[in-house]
DNA sequence: GGATATATGATAATGATTCTCAAGATAGGA
DNA sequence: TCCTATCTTGAGAATCATTATCATATATCC
């Protein structure tokens, strides 16, 4: 099992790509950071330790995260993307709250076995698939 | 059962809004629209029948057509959403192609039922959904 | 260390959507 | 039918997230 670092360092390498300071500092920051971040959020991190990256370093360093697997970038119901690592993360769904906007992960065989046999019943050969759940958390619901 | 005219009427009136000339060619143009329309490919349907009609008002009437329940957005992957008419229309969840764009929808009873087990279980008052496989349809996995 | 290709930061550009505002249209009385 | 208050409209400016541009800086490979 290969650490992000390491991930990161192969697809760098095999892409002709440098590891510079920046990237470092912002995969670091990218992977302290919990839950869903979005770029602006990240950039905000990034900029306390190290004034000098700039905004659209930020925003071309996620894009090789998700290129290289390293993050996944989700939309939910907001304009701007969110950024989650995937790394010692399975697979899941969300849960999002539309009252408060939090945001709670699930996973559910259930619901991965019945998404395998729609697609087999479609003839659809699915790679990936996007499931949100939208509604109340337990703490809205008083 | 009322029509989508008088759907949109009622919402009207309780709203204190006015039924104008170009909301009405827009609710039509969209209705007679196929499957799912971004806001700039009814404006194009819209702008071949009466010229006169701008952008922003056709998506100000999107918006009040979303409000009045007459329509879904939705967004596949892509930057700009899609409206679909909800009317005469079930529930449904999409498969959308990768290779080819092509969006399929699907209706399973059986993935309704696992979603409301996921939602009972973590206790939360879940309203909507949104789910999406991505994969190739059966013309591109040649 | 030097050459060369890639990265960077600042800022401009983009694209979808919303806002602004002056001018026009609707609805509901009188 | 006409008045008037209120809502709408079209055009273009504004916004917001993201990407492109470009001159300068830096990593990599010899």
């Amino acid at each position: 099992m290969q650490s992000a670092l390491d991930t990161f360092r192969n697809y760098i390498a095999r892409n002709k790509l440098k590891l510079t300071r920046q990237r470092e500092v912002i995969l670091r920051s990218f992977l302290e950071a919990e839950g869903h971040v979005s770029a602006e959020e990240l950039y905000q991190t990034v900029s306390a330790e190290n004034p000098s990256i700039g905004l659209a370093t930020v925003y071309r360093t996620l894009n090789l995260l998700v290129e290289c697997g390293l993050a996944q970038r989700r939309q939910f119901g907001e304009v701007r993307h969110r950024y989650e690592h995937v790394l010692e993360h399975e697979h899941h769904d969300h849960l999002v709250c539309t009252r408060c906007g939090a945001i709670a992960e699930f996973y559910s065989p259930e619901v991965e076995r019945v998404l395998n046999e729609v697609s087999r019943e479609r003839r659809f050969r699915v790679f990936s698939h996007r499931l949100e759940l939208y509604g109340l958390c337990t703490a809205c619901q008083g």
